[in-house]
Order: structure tokens, then sequence, then C-alpha cells
DNA sequence: GCATGTCAAGTTGTG
DNA sequence: CACAACTTGACATGC
């Protein structure tokens, strides 16, 4: 089947995320402060069950969520586990509510955690810091039912092949809830889906295909080629494939074609994605917007 | 009320 | 060599 998934938030939709800092949660003696956590998160679990409602009504087959869900939960000062939380019980009800409502509806569920989660950094505190993060992913992940922790391959370090190495390693001593879920996307600046392909072949790491940084960031593969062979591992993991795609914002040719734009132009779509059983996650500024324009141009030539 | 600056974290490329 | 871009809003602060 293909979908499209929206990226964490809504445009018109009166869906709303709450956060908070560790700045402000510092004025607060500790019992405050997991008050005010408890308040949060549970808003944060209750719109979850308004979105995935929502994206259900818009005919969308996927939704990201947002990192922050329980913000700061692994921060080492203001960091809480669930059970800490006044509310911790009836969270734990609604992502249980999630959990149910998407697999009965067919929604797929993923994280993308940010640019801080960098698994062959050199420095070994990073990459402690990462691996706590992906473990409270993880955790969020199989209370929801998410199947994909998406992250980037990180910093370069001047040797590509020294960094995926020790990506590799830290990778190994995952456990099992991080890595039953880890996937690699190809970015923007360092690595290519050709320096990517190899290393996720051999371990059996699927790898979202963003098109997008493909065209940013090209190799010698062609869009075709890369589609290929990323759907080829996420064939052998038994799952359906996963990609992104977005339109530069300036277009072309003019200027840096990253920025991403308020919508999906539909020639963006490379034509092989047609009839091809994948989720394919929508990032564009006008968010649901952009997802119901983009099916809407494609109308019935996805699934025939 | 509304505008503005700030917010945990990493790395790279630009100004 | 400092700093913005990644992606983006929510929140606190100050007028």
């Amino acid at each position: 089947m293909f979908s499209f998934g929206l990226c964490c938030l809504f445009k018109n939709e009166a869906v709303s995320f709450r956060t908070t800092t560790v700045k402000n949660l510092s004025t607060l003696p500790r019992d405050l402060q997991l008050v005010k956590l408890s308040q949060i998160c549970l808003h944060n679990t209750q719109n979850l069950e308004l979105a995935l409602k929502t994206v259900r009504r818009l005919g969308i087959g996927a939704f990201r969520i947002m990192s922050p869900l329980f913000p700061r939960m692994t921060h080492p000062q203001a960091g809480y586990s669930m059970n800490e939380l006044p509310d911790g019980e009836v969270i734990g009800r609604s992502l249980e509510t999630c959990r149910i409502f998407a697999a009965e509806h067919h929604i797929r569920l993923s994280f993308h955690p940010d640019q801080f989660v960098v698994l062959s950094s050199p420095h070994p505190a990073v990459v402690a810091n990462s691996i706590q993060e992906l473990v409270y992913q993880a955790t969020l992940a199989e209370a929801v039912g998410a199947d994909v922790i998406n992250i980037h391959a990180g910093g370069v370090y001047g040797d590509k092949q020294a960094a995926l190495q020790r990506f590799g390693e830290v990778y190994d001593g995952l456990p099992d809830a991080v890595r039953n879920r880890l996937t690699l996307e190809n970015d923007d600046v360092s690595y290519t889906p050709e320096d990517l392909l190899p290393f996720c072949e051999q371990r059996t790491i699927p790898l979202v295909y963003d098109v997008h940084h493909h065209r940013c960031n090209p190799d010698n593969l062609t869009i075709e080629e890369a589609t290929e062979r990323a759907g080829a591992i996420w064939k052998t993991v038994g799952r359906e494939q996963y990609c992104h795609i977005s339109s530069p914002r300036t277009g072309w040719g003019n200027g840096t074609p990253k920025p991403h734009a308020d919508y999906i132009d539909p020639g963006d779509v490379p034509g092989c994605w047609r009839r091809r059983d994948m989720t394919v996650d929508v990032e564009a500024k006008a968010k649901e917007l952009a997802v119901i324009r983009l099916m809407n141009d494609l109308g019935g030539n996805l699934n025939e």
C-alpha cells in the first residue's frame, strides 16, 4: 500500500503540543517540577490521540511524533521517569489508547530524534547521551506501537568509514527495543545513499531514503537505484519501505535548495515511487494542508 | 495584548 | 573564528 505521512504538527487543525525548558523548571522545587511536567505530558498524549483521529479523518496514513512528547525526560538534572509523574497512570492509558487507535486504523507511527543524537561521535559523553535519548524514544515507541526511530549517521570527523565503524560498534550494543526500530537516513550535507547503503545492507539496517536530501547531496546513484536498494533492505526485515519527500522553497537553481517549501511540487515525487508499497513522510511547512494537496494533485495515480 | 528573545544537547559550512 | 542552519513552536519576558 502507498501512504503519505504527516510530520509532527498541524497548520489548521486544533492539535497542539506543549513543552517546557530546563531553565524554567529550575525555578521550581522538584515536586512542582513533576506536577508541571505531568500536566504537559498528559496534554501531549491527549493531543496525540487527537492528532491520530485527525490524521485518520484526513485520510493520511502515517504520523511522525515530535521528539519532545515528554519534554526534557532524559536531561541530567530535570529528567524524570513515568512513575514519578502524578498523572503517570492516566498518561500510560492515554498512550495505550493511541496504540490501539493507530493499529486499528493502520496509521504508521515513527520518531525522528533530532541532531543531538549522534552515535558516530568520537566523544563518549555524546554517544552516552544519544543512547539514553534513543532508549527514551524506544520506550515511547513501544507504548504507542511505532516501528521506526529514524536518525542520521551524524558527523564525518574527516573520515566517513571510521565514523560508520564507530556507529556500527555502538549499534551492536543497543537494546533490542532500539535496534529493532532504528533506521538511517541520508542527509543533505554528509552521508549520501551511496555512503550508507553498503553499511545498511551489511548490517540489515533499513535506510529511510530522503529524495530531497539526495538531490541536494547527490552521489553516483540514480533515484531509481537508491529507491530499489533501500527498498530491498526493508523487504528483508519484512516491513514497508519508508521515504521522505520535500520541495525546495526557492526552487531548483535559485540559491540553496535545502530549505523546505510550504507545499510539495508533485513533479518532485519520483515516478518510480508510484504503484510502490511505501510510506512517504511529507516534509513541508504547510503541514497537513501540504499532504492533502499532494494527495489531490496525484489523484489515483499512486496505487493503480 | 503583542512583539521579541530564548530554549539541553552536535556538527558542518558560511560570513 | 564566531555563529547560523538544520526544524519549529511554545513560553517567558517586557513593553
